[in-house]
DNA sequence: ATTATTTTTTAGATTAATCTAAACTTTTAT
DNA sequence: ATAAAAGTTTAGATTAATCTAAAAAATAAT
């Protein structure tokens, strides 16, 4: 069974080579795993003993299989609960990730099995993120940044890229969220910054910078 | 902050000093802590340094205010987890003591609050055990064990003293559950085994030994 | 009241995860 | 193409939680 540390490094990999699809470098996980380059090697090496993953001294490490599975099944169970937190406790989509750092962990293919009922088989979580399913796999919707989003056309808030809780804060206080309906009614040319009506209702504005963090579908 | 065996030590000084009452072995804490007398030495030390338990060399651990206000937290955390595990995922009684000494563990105050809330406000565990409030403060019910109890005469099932996954399938099995309503319609001379009556409609043998781990009230 | 037994503690190792400082590779820049 | 800079690894410590074996204290038994 992986270590709580162990299961993080390989969540980080994860997610630093965008699923395993590049090399991750031993200063870019020590940067998110707030910890020093040297420790990430010998974390490297311990990892790769027990193949979950590739490491060649001085390139960098990604995930192989095992390693990319197990992965999967840490970020099943992180959005699961992120779901369960938003849906039946309340929380707000800014309070949970802290939270869902640890519940994570917990041990019981039982308890995910029945939390995944209860929630009745949620396909993302609150930050519009997908679920993997119990295989691992992933249902994937072709999204683009607002930012890219042709003017004057309608288009559906689908999910948030960066999911800093100050970002998610700011969203809910201009009136953006999952499944919002949104367009871009004017752009402005000297920052690349949004005006954009929300449901027909509300005009804001959006920072450029904002802009690519919101994935969106037309 | 406590680390998780740190909690899991005062958690266990709590249950087996009786919630404080008496002092607590280095041999008895090894045996329920699954370690070695030489590794509860080392954590005693530990404990008293923080000022959670007072250990004298030689004569055992207690707990001190402060340790025995965080075993309480931690009760109150376990046993409104495994109200949720069975209330609202349908674990059974006997599935839930496991993940809930995973769940215990889990670092937030906002979470046990709404949790709390959820269940609304729960005050005993599925296995009858009393849930502390906030503050730490139990609601102690007198109840006496099942055996103790006069023959004929109607009482209520509210907890098991030993929660063994084994014990609890068993009285699922013949019938017996939280609140039911029982009378003693016989008692074995030989061996002090009892027949019971359950609701009124079913009847069942139960050793003096299970009888000692029902608690009733009249 | 000694002796034997049981219990507890101490001393010294071990393992996982971490660190610092020094050594070594790779990459970048002239 | 070589030197400087950046990135990475190794070596050697550290801390928390554990262990074994030996020593010490408390308890029980004669």
């Amino acid at each position: 069974m992986l270590s709580y540390t162990e299961e993080n490094y390989l969540k980080a990999i994860y997610h630093l080579s965008n699923a395993g699809e590049r090399l991750v470098s031993t200063n870019e996980l020590a940067e998110t795993m707030q910890t020093k380059p040297a420790s990430v090697t010998d974390m490297a090496k311990k990892l790769s003993a027990k193949n979950l993953i590739a490491y060649e001294k001085y390139y960098g490490v990604n995930l192989l299989k095992s390693g990319k599975q197990e992965a999967l099944q840490i970020i099943r169970k992180h959005r699961l609960w992120e779901t369960f937190l938003v849906d039946k406790l309340g929380f707000t989509w800014d309070e949970v990730h802290e939270v869902a750092e640890q519940l994570e962990h917990i041990q019981s293919g039982l308890l995910i099995e029945k939390l995944d009922k209860f929630l009745e088989y949620p396909t993302v979580d609150p930050h519009g993120h997908p679920i993997p399913d119990p295989s691992g796999k992933i249902k994937e919707v072709k999204q683009i940044p607002l930012a890219e989003f042709p003017v004057y056309k309608k288009c559906t808030i689908r999910a948030v890229k960066n999911g800093s809780p100050s970002f998610l804060q700011y969203l809910s206080k201009i009136g953006i969220y999952i499944d919002a309906s949104v367009s871009i009614v004017d752009k402005v040319e000297f920052d690349g910054s949004l005006e954009v009506s929300i449901d027909n209702k509300k005009r804001v504005f959006i920072s450029r910078e904002a802009a690519q963090n919101l994935m969106v579908t037309g």
